[in-house]
DNA sequence: TTTTATAGTGTAATATTTACACAAAGTTAA
DNA sequence: TTAACTTTGTGTAAATATTACACTATAAAA
């Protein structure tokens, strides 16, 4: 057994694979998972994670279960990407990739890839190795979408905590806009969003004033129709 | 020969096809370009023209190929839209489809599918039949990328004739998003982008004052760095 | 109790968006 | 040839949104 070529068709049919570039944020930078390959092509590389999609899952449900076996996360926002279809982008042969990106909170942050054999690791955006396959790519495509994304959807509450200040949340757009915001007109326009709940806890063991927390409300943002544009100091 | 099985893989594999939603515009009236479907599964259905990807081409290029098969277009914009991957999307058996979206001139609309077996046709986006496989969720995708993107980046010049009047591009504006929208404000805001060329020629033969007739200036828009929102009356 | 660090707040100036109406220019019909 | 019809093309004032900007409040640490 093993290597048996069993599954045979008419025509010939390309592998379908997933990967997902997952983005974290700590310490106010902008970071994404990669694995380091343990086998070729491309062993010792590093990658986004990712794999075959099996015959009775989709593509999303792949990447899911993907996410899941080589990070340990669930239960993370994920979104389709784009999909990667060039004839030579895999050296094993006619391969295409549906891509999806993740936003990882910061509680689960830490948690990333805690057990497996493969080494996960969170790279600085700003300081990425070089990757495998057509994953440099990938990775402008993935990191265009979010910079753009974050300007009229409420994505950015997927890279804090549950409950964040203000603060954190402006730093975030700060670093993933690579711009400065003003602090007064920054919570002005968020808060005038009506999506945050203040929440009746501030920060503790702080060496200044403590700031107050809030959490993003879900229900208000579903409800109302569009999120409007953030606009650069 | 005919219907050998002699390509054979060590897991299954799905096969990849390529779906095209095309949107030409006439009469103030947005439309869709429509395939009835000549074989099962649905056969006599309505379906947006598409087919399997071959194994030495990208799945846009498969897209653009079947586009010119199917309804001898050439040189349309075309764009990713999104892959469907159901598990049970096609009672064939395991297809998935990377579906693209294109954009229609109009001095190109008429001569769309001009030769061929199949019937196409086009359908206003208000009065579609009944359509095979998932097309209705893939006409839904579509029609959201296509309002939510024409706020944004200049592709509604691709819908209209290479020369439009100003009134042309408003009509054509409130048709997709749905909306009326101000003569002098919409002229003032698009004229104040300074993406647009006015020619030194009129229309002819109408029955009151001739507009001027404008083009795209495609070189001074790639130049410029983001195209801002056009905002509604 | 002083220092340090960050939180939290208001206003005036500027820019953008909105609402709104009529004269000009062709064509058609009387 | 004139009048009626139809659509083009234009400006301004009011309302709204965005921007720039600085100091007091609070908690912990020295």
């Amino acid at each position: 057994m093993g290597k048996e070529k069993k599954y045979c068709y008419e025509y010939p049919r390309p592998a379908l694979t997933t990967d997902c570039i997952i983005f974290g944020y700590d310490f106010g930078e902008l970071k994404v998972l990669l694995i380091e390959r343990a086998h070729e092509p491309f062993r010792a590389s590093w990658a986004f994670p990712g794999g075959f999609v099996n015959i009775d899952e989709t593509s999303e449900e792949g990447a899911v279960r993907e996410l899941y076996e080589e990070t340990g996360l669930q239960n993370v926002f994920i979104e389709q990407l784009y999909t990667f279809s060039d004839v030579d982008r895999d050296p094993r042969g006619r391969v295409i990739s549906v891509v999806y990106y993740a936003l990882v909170k910061q509680s689960e942050y830490k948690a990333v890839a805690g057990d497996d054999a493969a080494k996960a690791k969170w790279f600085s955006i700003n300081k990425l190795p070089k990757l495998a396959f057509d994953h440099e790519m990938i990775f402008d495509v993935a990191i265009k979408r979010l910079k753009s994304k974050i300007k009229y959807q409420p994505i950015g509450f997927e890279l804090l905590n549950e409950k964040f200040t203000l603060t954190e949340l402006q730093q975030l757009y700060e670093t993933i806009l690579g711009i400065d915001l003003d602090k007064r007109n920054f919570r002005k326009k968020i808060l005038s969003m009506d999506i945050l709940i203040k929440l009746d806890e501030k920060q503790t063991n702080v060496a200044h004033k403590a700031a107050w927390f809030y959490k993003f409300d879900k229900e208000k943002y579903d409800s109302s129709s569009l999120f409007t544009l953030l606009t650069p100091k």
